[in-house]
DNA sequence: TTTAATCAATACGGAACCGTATGGAGAGGC
DNA sequence: GCCTCTCCATACGGTTCCGTATTGATTAAA
């Protein structure tokens, strides 16, 4: 991967991705994002109007993908049981260092408590899944209404965990959607 | 409750988590602190040697809280199957607008991504909170291992989802408690 | 009443950042 | 060879914040 001599919009909206999950929000501004990159901020108000609309193309890009990438690789998968089981593998890879698939979650979780916008996507990220595992949970034949919500927060939560400490999601969520599929009628 | 004319630390510190959970960490400063308690900054560095000291008293009172709250209204019930329960109770009534309780919890585990020492804080206290679950599970018979994690990542989970919809995570987290409840021996 | 201690107001220099304005370097079209 | 377009550097004024120093006000003690 050779770094092109000029900086795209997304090489910024990418070194955001970068400081969100090292740093924090404080860190999306220009300057620092700037030296960041090694150019002065005369580059970043070419690509941008202003920090705002820096903020709203990084969520732009976490939203369109957020959503997809999951279902699109649980799609493939014929049966809602192993749906479900691939879910669990999922969250086991949180895939950090990426802003597509499911990296930077937390970080953009942990945004979302002081930036409105990135609030409302979460929101709405979040209700498309659980429609998601939902649909899942009725296709096994079970009441979707505790359990959608349970098994999504755990989803979140474990995510949340094993960006503190080192341990493995995968048993605690295999070990929760085994519970879950045990209850389904066969 | 009157309002001294005087302002305490603690004052501070309670104002400091007021702003964290409504306008997270970069409402945690001086001067806009300061303007919130309609004083001047003069104030907070007659408290407080600097801004990081501030945090510091925040955390602190905070990490004394945070589990013994919880260990405290659990330790009264003898039997380990009521403590599980009423941990789900516990859950569905964040009670934010505390700093004490399990309020202002998501806000801090947000600001811990970006503050290393809060990172530190949430991670003893999630590490004393996770044990205590483990040993409730020990009592009932049950291989610890995988649930006791689990419970408390649907319990962060379920929390971080009511700080942007309305739903209750009550029936969410009583029927985990009661899936895992089902499979101990009797 | 004087004195001392506590808490807050004010004023200051310095740092970091925002957004704008302007100039310059390089590549491609003509 | 010039022109234009794209992208970045530089320089600037304005804002917000930090931390310190000094002074002022209020309360409690002596």
């Amino acid at each position: 991967m050779v770094k092109s001599p000029q900086l795209s919009a997304e090489d910024w909206v990418l070194a955001g991705f970068r400081a969100l999950t090292h740093k924090g929000p404080h860190a999306l501004r220009a300057e620092p994002l700037a030296r960041d990159l090694k150019v002065t901020k005369g580059s970043f108000y070419w690509h941008f109007k202003d920090v705002a609309a820096f903020h709203d193309a990084m969520l732009t890009l976490w939203e369109t993908r957020a959503f997809h990438d999951i279902a699109d690789a649980l799609n493939r998968i014929p049966d809602p049981a192993s749906r479900l089981r691939m879910l669990a593998e999922i969250s086991a890879t949180p895939s950090d260092e990426q802003y597509g698939g499911i990296g930077a979650e937390t970080a953009i979780r942990a945004w979302g408590r002081s930036h409105q916008g990135v609030a409302e996507a979460v929101r709405r990220v979040d209700g498309q899944r659980i429609a998601y595992v939902r649909r899942i949970l009725e296709d096994l034949g079970l009441a979707p209404d505790p359990w959608a919500r349970l098994v999504y927060a755990a989803y979140v939560g474990l995510e949340d965990q094993s960006t503190r400490d080192a341990a493995d999601n995968l048993p605690a969520m295999r070990g929760m959607v085994e519970m879950i599929l045990s209850q389904a009628p066969r």
